[in-house]
DNA sequence: AATGAAATTTTGGAATTCCAAAATTTCATT
DNA sequence: AATGAAATTTTGGAATTCCAAAATTTCATT
């Protein structure tokens, strides 16, 4: 019954090095948030300890652990009585983690200016330019993850790891709203426009100028699920 | 062996009435906080899952738990081996957080200004002039705790859901550095200041002057923990 | 006394077991 | 067919067990 060895000695093992040892739990929240990201298991969906443990070959007690993980990060929620399912946010809750993200990354922004390195700011223009050569030939996939990319590297750039922490842990929570909504290409130049007026306050080290440019991109990212949903319904209604 | 019970059916098991009852990783999480956080368990210690696991008189399984909530509160760290003890940030680190936290306060302010109830504005301005009243009379704990109850009634005033649940995450980080620098009589006139300020510019509902107000006072936070981290060099090495 | 290899003990991770409570199904009664 | 009490099954929480790896101790060798 070394299932433990089995996941142990997968793709992935070869990538930790020095860190310690991934746990089963950690490996078995990775997969899960990887499936309810891309709605392998869709919101709400009730999520049961024993089926669940025994689709990824692990026992109950590393599971446990993977959905509490994933209950901080927003992920997954429990029931009055317990029961873990996939969290459904509302809209209204989502707008609210949008809030919170928004003065994170205007933080992020304003502490990069400061201490960002030149390579750092080289990467944000990359990732940037990327974006803009790719806006019509890349999937959406890829589109959105570059786009991630460079938020990612701002905050990271911001050089503050509380700050990167929960910034992850609001990414994980809301990449699903976010990756739905920019799969619409009716934003897509927005987008675009408003990374590049980020990139550019960065590079010229302006905090007032990328902090602003970061709240207006947040701001534009809730006009912007706002929309999706509304197409969603539409599409219900129609159909 | 029944200690479930025994410690399910304490003092504080009246208070549960309609939440889902508590798990006992969390009854032991409350508990271990408290300890960290009055330093009965002092920064670095180390965490014997047994020895822990016995004195509060439940098994591993749910102080692993626990351990894995304070984790994720900044309040227990994990060696490279996996073995856990209590968090002993660097003064880096604890500025970093109240980087975060100066933020989040500033964005709660500005959102309060908008959607605090009439009463709950009154709370604020309540718990600032019991802490003018208290200021030569109160214990040091109790001026804090209304200190930080009035901040935690500013966040609950945002009304963002999100936001109270990092807030009370940091919180929890942060508590012990802030306690102990407000022990030092030097700031508390400074401190009421800022605080009647950020009461009077939420009373007006003037978003730009509360988030203003709130960031001064962090900034001075960072200020004091710095001069109480020198005092205390400054008794090491004169004792 | 200093060194370090070998033996022993202690540690946390994970699987398993046990249990009470919640959810579901069965089935008698109308 | 509708109702709802009783029986059954399923669920997650917690204790226990098992194990490999890390930490510590013992002890032979110099």
């Amino acid at each position: 019954m070394s299932k433990a060895a089995d996941i142990l000695s997968r793709d992935d093992a070869d990538l930790e090095l020095e860190r310690p040892r991934a746990t089963l739990a950690e490996i078995a929240a990775d997969k899960l948030r990887e499936f309810i990201l891309l709605e392998k298991l869709p919101p709400g969906a009730a999520i049961s300890e024993r089926d669940v443990a025994a689709a990824l070959g692990i026992s109950r007690t590393p599971l446990k652990s993977a959905l509490a993980l994933l209950e901080q990060e927003g992920l997954v929620e429990y029931s009055v009585t317990r029961r873990p399912r996939v969290a459904d946010p509302s809209l209204n809750t989502i707008i609210e983690s949008l809030t919170v993200m928004g003065a994170l990354e205007a933080l992020a922004g304003g502490l990069a200016c400061a201490s960002a390195s030149q390579s750092e700011i080289e990467e944000v223009a990359d990732l940037v330019r990327q974006m803009r050569e790719g806006s019509d030939r890349l999937p959406p996939l890829e589109f959105f993850r570059t786009d991630m990319r460079m938020h990612d590297t701002i905050v990271r750039a911001s050089g503050n790891r509380a700050l990167m922490v929960t910034h992850r842990q609001y990414n994980a929570r809301l990449w699903r709203a976010r990756f739905v909504s920019s799969r619409r290409k009716a934003g897509r130049a927005q987008t675009l426009a408003e990374h590049e007026a980020i990139a550019a306050a960065l590079a010229a080290r302006d905090e007032i100028a990328t902090a602003a440019a970061l709240k207006t991109h947040l701001s534009s990212a809730v006009q912007n699920i706002k929309s999706a949903r509304a197409d969603r319904e539409h599409q219900k209604a129609g159909s």
